[in-house]
RNA sequence: GGGCCUGUAGCUCAGGUGGCCAGAGCGCACGCCUGAUAAGCGUGAGGUCGGAAGUUCAAGUCUUCCCAGGCCCA
């Protein structure tokens, strides 16, 4: 019975309601979810939720706490919270205790630019106040830079370098090297001013062109040279050396020869020089050669461990070889005064030359350099070489102009030399070997990491720990002042810890030697009871070396930790550090495994700089787009390598994160009267196209989870990319449109259809949450948390867990006959372009698709023949078999009028007196809501 | 100069142990739709796989060299 009025159609239409905006706004969102975040305590909440479960623990690199965060630091920490939220979302409990290096160089450098003039007259307290100031400053202005990347962490209570119980925990870590006997005091050649009377860091040198002489010197061969060559018998052989600084032949210990490189004995005149073959024009040139014969050739390494008499002194030299030794400039035959150079110091170790360096702090000459005592060593240049020349050894002079380092502060040229440093010995101990042996139970991600690692422990050579500064963890040692004893144990070691865990290092500036030291301490050498402390202060690379120690055990944490992951700068640093401290402390790596990220580079792949002007910000970035945009970002590079960032990949990436929100807001916005509770469709219920799709939802699952699990974000990225793409919004959600709004709202076809999506949805946000943090989070607030059946998850997506497979849903027949479906469904779109383009048809609806053919592909269609034209969103199908396995794909104009209500062509159109402009399909739909069937 | 790494369409990525005309998504061009609309759909054009030799019946995939770039060391 029917009284009332038909129906307005276009209010029949279930469209979408906006629930999810698809305009994201994330410059203004994200603040505001992060302050909820920050209100409910989210990080805390999530740890509280995986109370009992296994841990797994990322122990966080600290960055440097000098500058603003720049987009190397961005991508390394958006790294680290992908792993730790997708660790969460495995089922993990994940703390994640950020951290920061705080002592060192460059804030002292930084300091002493503020301070000026006035640091002069400031305490050693007061300059360190400063520093701990600065450093301060700039960990709260990171730490509010990488929490506005959506980095969760303990970022209320981080480990910075500089707390007091780090610090003492850093002189712990010196203890244990202490202990098992791997620190000794020795020499180093160190950059050295002699204007200002102190060493130098190399970020406290400045390259400027200067010049020196050049000169060519004969050091002749000691015994007999036959050894060398048969041809050499009785002839008296001279090395022939060429340097630029002659003030260090006084410390010449050695000469060093590449090992693999041709060297030849030349006669000229009476005499014979040895030379690098491929210097010899060269040589000859410069010493005026104008005739010379080769009497012999043969390999550096057969000069290896010879010995030749120095020019001027009544002293040997030894010939050596070493790789460093090159072949563009000199003879081939490198001058080597181990006191007075790096490498050459180094070469000197290897061979047990003494680190000589006759030269005091004023850059004069000792006592014990004949003929040039009391010399200052720029001056004392022109005298040596005229010394030589009247010796006779001086083969050729000249004046070049080099770059040449020189002292940032006066600007004048700075030396080599040795001084005296704390160093802890790399094979005393073993501890070389131990390195190597623990890298091997490592797990390491990309695995040349292996490799690399193995060559940085294989090529260190002693580590210097000692700097000569005031920012930064004392070496707590003391000097007896009777007998110079050096007084360096465990225990008082420990009992200065204590003091410093209560006090702070700064107790070492503030407090007398005898209150540093135990009650009663007396010199074991001397008996004398009076000290004094060393000025000295620690590497920071073994502040931050501690981290694991200071950390972890400190906090209840598991030790070694589950995972670093760093910069590939770090093999020889932190990596590096932290495994030595480890090995000293509890003869194990700190890590199961370690992960290194590439830098980041521009469009071109070259590092960014200033001066290039291609530096990206990521607080612009932020400003301008969204912190989700750097997620998206990072997600989406391969960062093993080398990672790219421009102006277009951004373009890009927003692009890609409008289209990811939008299929999320599809979903969303059509299931705003689904209630998973009371409209539920049992998947043995629902229709197969819709099961199809959770098949594929169920593939992608495992592919994306897997992923995670390797650290392949970007394969979760592409993986997810794809799928909203191709799958979701190309194929199923086009072809869903018609269903969901031209069904009775309550029909089966339309909940089935809800279901499908809310399942989409539900489990796409889960596996999305570790990148898009803010998005994920997002949707869940609008959305998905109001159906949650665990009530623990409700507050925030990051509560939740990645979705368990469900075997329920793959079903390889179904995926295989769909995806022949699909493949037939994309010759149809092309058929349909081809009529499009000859105007015969605009929207698809306004066609009619006739496949003739045979075979299993035509058995399959016919199939599902009902289905086609939902399948190829046209208004008809019609199949005509055919002795052919070949289908043939015709499209016609569809048959009868276009229906108001569904805009599908039908010949029913115009048959029904109450809905003359509707179609048959309409007509029954519209029937059952007048009477109120669904409602 | 040395150690390690990288170089596939405009962009981001696929291409185990060498074997169909080298793939995807995006972007781009052209078109459709206007009931996902600061949306949606389709079709199409884009690559001497950094370059050159070599091994092989066959190389993006193996070898050598070169070029460009990155990190570390010197």
């Amino acid at each position: 019975m029917t009284t009332q009025a038909p129906l307005d159609l276009k209010s029949t239409i279930n469209l979408p309601k906006r629930i999810l905006p698809m305009k994201a706004n994330l410059v203004q969102s994200e603040p505001a979810r992060l302050k909820r975040w920050k209100e409910m305590d989210l990080y805390h909440l999530i740890l509280k939720s995986r109370q009992g479960r296994e841990t797994f623990v990322l122990h966080d690199g600290p960055p440097y706490a000098n500058g603003n965060i720049h987009i190397g630091h961005a991508l390394n920490k958006i790294l680290k919270d992908f792993i730790v939220k997708s660790r969460t979302m495995m089922g993990y409990a994940c703390p994640f205790v950020p951290g920061w290096d705080c002592h060192g160089l460059p804030i002292e450098i930084q300091v002493d630019k503020k301070l000026g003039a006035r640091k002069a007259r400031m305490s050693v307290i007061d300059i360190r106040r400063a520093a701990r100031e600065h450093a301060a400053y700039f960990v709260r202005a990171q730490s509010e830079d990488f929490q506005r990347l959506g980095v969760l962490g303990e970022f209320d209570n981080p480990y910075l370098t500089m707390d007091f119980r780090y610090q003492a925990d850093i002189v712990r870590a010196f203890g244990q090297f202490v202990r098992e006997g791997s620190v000794y005091k020795g020499l180093r050649a160190v950059h050295w001013c002699i204007h200002c009377q102190t060493a130098l860091a190399e970020a406290e040198i400045e390259y400027r062109d200067r010049q020196s002489p050049s000169i060519y010197v004969k050091f002749p061969l000691a015994g007999d040279p036959a050894r060398l060559d048969a041809a050499l018998a009785g002839r008296s052989v001279s090395v022939v050396i060429w340097t630029t600084t002659p003030w260090t032949l006084p410390a010449n210990l050695g000469i060093a020869f590449h090992p693999e490189a041709e060297y030849s004995a030349v006669e000229v005149n009476d005499a014979v020089y040895i030379v690098a073959s491929a210097l010899l024009d060269e040589v000859a040139g410069k010493l005026g050669w104008e005739r010379w014969r080769i009497l012999a050739r043969f390999p550096g390494k057969k000069l290896d461990r010879l010995v030749a008499r120095h020019p001027f002194i009544d002293r040997e030299s030894l010939l050596m070889v070493g790789d460093h030794v090159t072949l563009d400039t000199g003879t081939g035959a490198v001058h080597t005064a181990p006191g007075h150079g790096y490498e050459d110091y180094l070469l000197g170790q290897e061979y047990g030359l003494e680190i000589y360096s006759p030269v005091d702090e004023r850059g004069r000459f000792t006592e014990e350099v004949d003929h040039f005592a009391g010399l200052e060593v720029f001056e004392a240049n022109p005298r040596i070489i005229e010394h030589m020349r009247r010796l006779g050894v001086l083969l050729a002079e000249e004046v070049i102009t080099h770059s040449y380092p020189h002292c940032w502060r006066c600007h004048q040229p700075v030396i080599f030399r040795a001084t005296p440093q704390w160093f802890i010995s790399m094979d005393k101990t073993g501890l070389r070997q131990r390195a190597l042996r623990a890298i091997e139970s490592v797990t390491w991600l990309p695995e040349w990491g292996y490799e690399r690692m193995r060559n940085v422990i294989l090529q260190r050579p002693d580590w210097c720990i000692s700097r000569q500064r005031l920012w930064g963890v004392p070496i707590v040692a003391f000097y007896c002042r009777q007998c110079e004893t050096i007084l360096i144990t465990p225990s008082i070691i420990e009992h200065v810890a204590q003091i410093f865990e209560h006090k702070g290092a700064d107790a070492w500036y503030e407090m007398e030697p005898h209150e540093l030291l135990p009650p009663g301490t007396t010199c074991p050498h001397c008996g004398y009871d009076q000290f004094r402390k060393e000025t000295d202060i620690l590497d920071v690379w073994l502040d931050s070396g501690t981290s694991s120690l200071a950390v972890l055990p400190r906090r209840g944490l598991p030790w070694p930790a589950d995972v670093y992951i760093e910069g590939g700068d770090q093999f020889r640093a932190w990596f590096n550090s932290s495994l030595t401290v480890a090995l000293a402390a509890r003869n194990q790596a700190p890590f199961r495994s370690v992960i290194a990220h590439g830098w980041t580079v521009d469009a071109q792949g070259e590092k960014m700089s200033k001066s290039k002007g291609n530096v990206i910000e990521p607080q612009e970035v932020i400003k301008k787009s969204g912190a989700e945009i750097l997620r998206l970002w990072v997600a989406s590079s391969n960062y093993h390598e080398e990672v790219r960032i421009s102006n277009e990949i951004l373009t890009r990436l927003i692009e890609a994160y409008r289209k990811i929100r939008n299929t999320a807001c599809y979903m969303v916005n059509n299931l705003w009267d689904f209630d998973p509770q009371r409209d539920w469709i049992p998947l043995h219920q629902m229709l197969e196209i819709d099961r199809w799709i959770l098949a594929e939802l169920e593939e992608q699952l495992h592919r994306v989870r897997k992923a995670y699990e390797n650290y392949q974000f970007y394969v979760v990225y592409h993986s997810l990319y794809k799928f909203c793409t191709v799958e979701l919004s190309a194929i199923y959600f086009d072809i869903l449109k018609d269903r969901l709004y031209t069904s009775a709202p309550k029909s089966l076809g339309r909940r089935s259809a809800q279901t499908a999506l809310y399942l989409l949805l539900d489990k796409l946000t889960r596996l999305m949450a570790p990148i898009l943090a803010f998005t994920a989070d997002e949707i869940w607030e609008r959305f998905l948390s109001h159906h949650q059946p665990n009530e623990a998850w409700r507050p925030s997506v990051h509560l939740a867990e990645f979705p368990a497979s469900d075997a329920a849903f793959h079903d390889e027949g179904l995926l295989r006959r769909w995806r022949e479906l699909m493949e037939i469904r994309r010759q149809v779109l092309k058929a349909l372009e081809i009529k499009r383009a000859e105007k015969e048809i605009g929207s698809s609806l306004e066609a009619k698709v006739i496949i003739t053919g045979g075979g299993p592909s035509f058995e399959l269609l016919s199939q599902y023949e009902d289905q086609l034209p939902a399948i190829f969103i046209v208004s008809q199908t019609e199949l005509r078999p055919a002795e052919t396995q070949q289908l043939h794909i015709h499209v016609t104009r569809a048959e009868g009028q276009k229906c108001e209500r569904c805009w599908n062509y039908s010949p029913s159109v115009g048959q029904h007196p109450r809905y003359p402009t509707v179609c048959q399909r309409c007509v029954t739909t519209l029937l059952e809501l007048e009477s109120g069937a669904h409602s």
